[in-house]
Order: structure tokens, then sequence, then C-alpha cells
DNA sequence: TCATTTAATGAGTAATTGCCCATATTAATA
DNA sequence: TATTAATATGGGCAATTACTCATTAAATGA
């Protein structure tokens, strides 16, 4: 007992270990609760403390034949290096969930190179729930490079920016980009970027390996507006300009063309990479995004996307 | 659906849908039912599906996940009754560190029992550390047995003998072994064992529902020569002889068995127990005891064990 | 075609789990 | 030290899940 460090970890260790006991050794929760000394309620707790925790991961190893075959289309159809399609659950409102899961995987995978990466990282809801998927790993070979700003326009740290939380489950070396999003002017933008802590961090991310970034709408409520990056007005010039959907803060039409003027020529974010090799994967799914996505691939801006059933479906007919 | 080739395929699929709904959506076996359009019964079955075919894949997050593999894989190869492993601490040089905490634990889950039981106890420096993390307790019901002498050489008592520790954080009648641990020819042994005092004290021993012991190694600077218990002379003749570990004394081969002659035929101890259903655990960790470890669940000596993720490690290897 | 076997289905039920609430325990604070 | 707040615990019950069994549908082969 002397050589616990605090009572949290305690509390997660047991946790763990009902964990354990219940999803891989198969038991019952009460035989958990006798094998431990405790309650069946206390491991019931345990239990769902473990999953709460975010310590019991699942993994659905089949490939599902429709998800692969939506998949294999996308590919063919957008041009992409790499496609990914989830099952749609009908029910759930969630934006995030199964792209995630399988961002997270997709993450991991090219974490486990033995071989130094750069991989940039973008912002957004669905990035961060993907993140939060990430199991602990050492990789200090690595390199992560955010591709956008981590300042909220009030000053604060942006809730939505990624790369800190990356920081904490990987051991690796991360460049977070202490910008705003969106500067106030394009001179701003352009002093901010000549500083000597931005620039290695701009050269980095345009040598990026892979990239994982979000797609947002423009619709009403955009996440650039709802986040306080643009202003109503801004939002509705965007929408008027043809607007549809943005990535880093680039805002683009229909076709995928960025928008000339606007935010855009205010956005302090790094440029999506587009370099030869690179692999710049979208995490994207849902019926507001659609536009977004269509557009994305469509004009190129990424070659990669994790989208779910529905989604895929809807590029496809377009 | 197209692309489907037989109903075996078919029906994974389902399942891994069934699969994904359940475990990574959330959803109710009913909910999924609904959502496929098939019975409850037949969503469940399908998820019992997945998981038999082994597409579904739990994993958890957490140090003590390793540890309880391995606990579970010592059982399992050395027939062993009782197995815990606690995370090795890389940056401690502790021969005892979480293998003396749970040592306690265990004897604390023991010594709670209302039912009076026999428990033995051996000697050593990681036992003795394991008692230093007993909680006081009042347990009259119980018997506490000494395995092993409390005299020194010199006739002092030996320090690390631990009967008189026990008792005084625990208080259940305790039954030392005036004796020295290797009496100095056979016959002594023979007439020391006759006493009055010692007899019952053995067959108490041999009777003892649990036990806990240490293990020594016989290295160069191994604890009975270290303690004074044997000279440099007859710890090279052990040697020499195959020895590689002790329990109580008795010194063994790498095959567990029990040396002939040499010091064992002086040894002072209680045999160690190993009637039907008594529980013989062994408190060791360390690269220096692995030999010894190694040896003594490989005979059978022992069929419990305390140890830490390192040393279970090169036990399954080996 | 028909009998026979095999697999699939859903009803019913026992086992298991999730959750709310009252109580006890521990920790924090005055 | 006494009081209060926070937390943990276990009882009880409803929801959910696992399993058995009888029935039905499909497949197989003469």
């Amino acid at each position: 007992m002397s050589s616990r460090r605090d009572n949290t970890t305690t509390k997660l260790d047991d946790a763990a270990r009902a964990g354990w006991l219940y999803y891989i050794a198969g038991n019952t929760q009460d035989e958990i609760a006798a094998k431990l000394g405790i309650s069946r309620q206390s491991a019931q707790r345990m239990v769902s403390l473990a999953v709460s925790e975010g310590l019991v991961k699942v993994r659905l190893d089949h490939p599902i034949a429709n998800c692969l075959e939506l998949a294999s289309r996308l590919k063919k159809q957008f041009d992409l290096r790499f496609a990914e399609v989830v099952p749609t659950d009908p029910a759930s409102s969630s934006t995030t969930l199964g792209v995630a899961e399988v961002g997270a995987e997709e993450m991991a995978r090219w974490l486990k190179s033995p071989e130094a990466i750069i991989m940039a990282i973008g912002t957004g809801r669905t990035l961060k729930a993907a993140i939060e998927q990430l199991s602990p790993m050492e990789c200090p070979q690595h390199k992560i490079v955010s591709l956008t700003g981590s300042i909220a326009p009030d000053g604060s740290a942006a809730f939505y920016n990624v790369i800190f939380n990356i920081a904490d489950a990987i051991k690796a070396r991360s460049f977070p980009m202490p910008l705003p999003v969106i500067a106030s002017s394009p001179e701003e933008r352009e002093l901010l970027h000549a500083q000597t802590m931005i620039r290695p961090v701009l050269e980095l991310a345009a040598k990026a390996d892979v990239t994982f970034l979000g797609i947002g709408d423009l619709g009403d409520d955009a996440p650039l507006y709802l986040d306080g990056f643009v202003s109503q007005g801004e939002l509705k010039a965007l929408q008027k300009a043809g607007g549809v959907g943005e990535i880093l803060g680039w805002s683009f039409d229909s076709e995928g063309r960025m928008l000339e003027g606007l935010t855009n020529e205010r956005v302090a974010s790094a440029p999506i990479p587009s370099g030869g090799n690179s692999l710049v994967i979208a995490l994207a799914k849902g019926a507001k995004k659609r536009p977004a996505i269509a557009a994305a691939v469509k004009g190129h801006l990424i070659n990669g996307l994790i989208t779910d059933e529905a989604t895929a479906a809807a590029l496809l007919k377009a």
C-alpha cells in the first residue's frame, strides 16, 4: 500500500484489473467481485470506470463487405490514395462515431513505423475525437506538427486544437503553432508567419509525410463561425461567394477551388500539404458536411478520406 | 451487397455489422434487431458469432493488463494455483518493491477469513518487507507458524526471521521455531526436532492451509551465506552439486530437485508444505533469483508465486 | 416426390448487468 | 474536536443478455 502514488492511480489500476477480468478473462461481475473481495456493485462500477476512462478498446476485425465496396469505389472515382468507410448507425446523431476510431487506428499505424515520419495535424471536433481514441505510445523518432493555430479569438487556447492532446498520448516531438486561425489582416498574417518560431513549423508542415485533418461546412452553423473565428457577416460573404466548406480555415467552393479574397487572405494556418508523396487524409461524415466533402475530393484538396457508409454512398451518387 | 461470395461470407458480414453496432456504436441487441430487421434473438446470435469468430478484439490500455496476462500464463504454464504479477519499476533497484505490498495484501486477505486457518511463514528479506506492509488486525482464530528457525548462528534471534514481526501486527496465535536454520549435524537436527516444544510446531506446519515463503539464490552472495547459515566452503559445494536456489534452507537444482546430502541433511527447518490443498506461495523477483524461481516452479516446490513483470516474462520465455 | 437431416427461428426463462437510492465511511474544514 | 461535505458502499429493481427448447423452414439424397 505504501508504494502507491495516489488515490486516482490506485483506482484506475483496480479498474483496469476489473476490466481485464471482465473483457479479457470473461469473468462475470459477480466473479470479479468475489476475486477482488468487493461487492458486485463495486465490481460493476470498476468495469464501467475502465470503459469510461477509455482503458478498454474494442476493435472489429472484419472488412464489412459493403464498406469495403464503397471505399474502393471512392478511391477509384475520386482518385484517392486512401479511403476507409465505417458502418453508419442510423440512430446515432454523433458526427464522429466510427470515423474517430478508424482515424485513430490509421494514425497509430503510421506512428508505429520505426522510420521517422512527419505527421501533420489539423483541427476540429472529429479530429479531437480521434485523438481521444489513440493508445499511448512512445515514438520519439516522429515529429507531429500542427497545421493551424492554437489560439482562440479571445486569446485562450482553442478548445478544438488537438496537437496538445496528441502530445499527451504520444511521446513524439510535437510542434504547435502559436497563432490565431485567422489573422485580422493580410499584413498581420505575413508578420506572424515571419516569426522565427513559426517559420520552421511551416517548413515542417510542408514536408509532412501524412496529414490528418477535418472538414468544416460553411452552413449557418459553420464551426468556423460557432468557434468565433469568423463573424456572421464574414460567413455570409463566404456563402455568397460560393463557399461550401473549409479545411484549416481555408474556404473553398463546390468544385474545391479556393475562394479568392475574403477571409482566405487572412488565414494564418499552413497551406494544406500537397506535395507529391504526401498523404492528406480527411476525417469527416454527416449530411451537413456532404457538400464540403464532395468539393474537397472533387478539387483534390485531399487524397485520403475516412467517412461513413451513408456519406460515402451519397458522395458516389452525386 | 453485390460482391458477396457465399452464405458464410454474408453471415460473417452481418455478424460484423451487428458486432459493430453493439460494441462500437453501443446499441442494445433490441436496437440492432430493429435496425437490421431481425429478431432480438437473432441479433444476439450475430453478436455472439462475431465474438466467437474472433472478429471482436478487446484491448486494455493499462500497465496492469500486461501483468494480469503474465499471471494467467504463469498459472497455466507452471500449473500454479495462484500467481500475481506486479509492474516492474525499471527505476527501482529494490528487490521487494511491489511484491511485498501484494504479498501483504494476499496475507491480509487470508487473515480476514472468519474461519480458523493455519498460515505458515518462511523467512527472508522479501517476506520481512511484506510483513512490514501488513496492517494490524485482530484474528485470534488463526494460527501462524514459522517454518524455519529463529536462531542465528551466533545464538541471537535471526534478523530476517519474520514470525515475531507478524506477531506484532497480527493478533493471532503464533508459533515460532526456536531452532537454528541449519543444524551442525544430521543427528543434532533429529535431536532438535524431537523436542516437545518443536514437534507440535512441525505438525502444525504440515497442516498449513497457506504458506508464504521467500526464495534464495545460491550465487556467491547467497543470503544463506551472507547471513552466516552456511560457510563459503559449503556454498561452493552446493553450487558444485548444481544448486541454484533454496527455500527455507533446503537447496535444490535447476530442475527443482532437492540436493542429496551436503547441508540439506542438516536443515532444521520444516519441510516445504506440500499437502493436497495447501497453497504454497513464494514471494520473489529479480534477475539474481530467476534461476531459483524457475527451478522452484518447474519442480512444483511451490504452487503460488508473487513476482514482477520482468521476472514473469523471463520465466515464461525460458 | 417424399422422407430425412440440418440449420434457422422465436418463445420463454434464468442469469447478468446497469442504475437509483438510502446509508455508511472518509476527508475536509472550521 | 465537531461539523459538514464528499465519496464510497451495498440493497433493490428494471433492463438487458445468454441460453434452452420446441417448432419451422430449407437442404439433401434416394
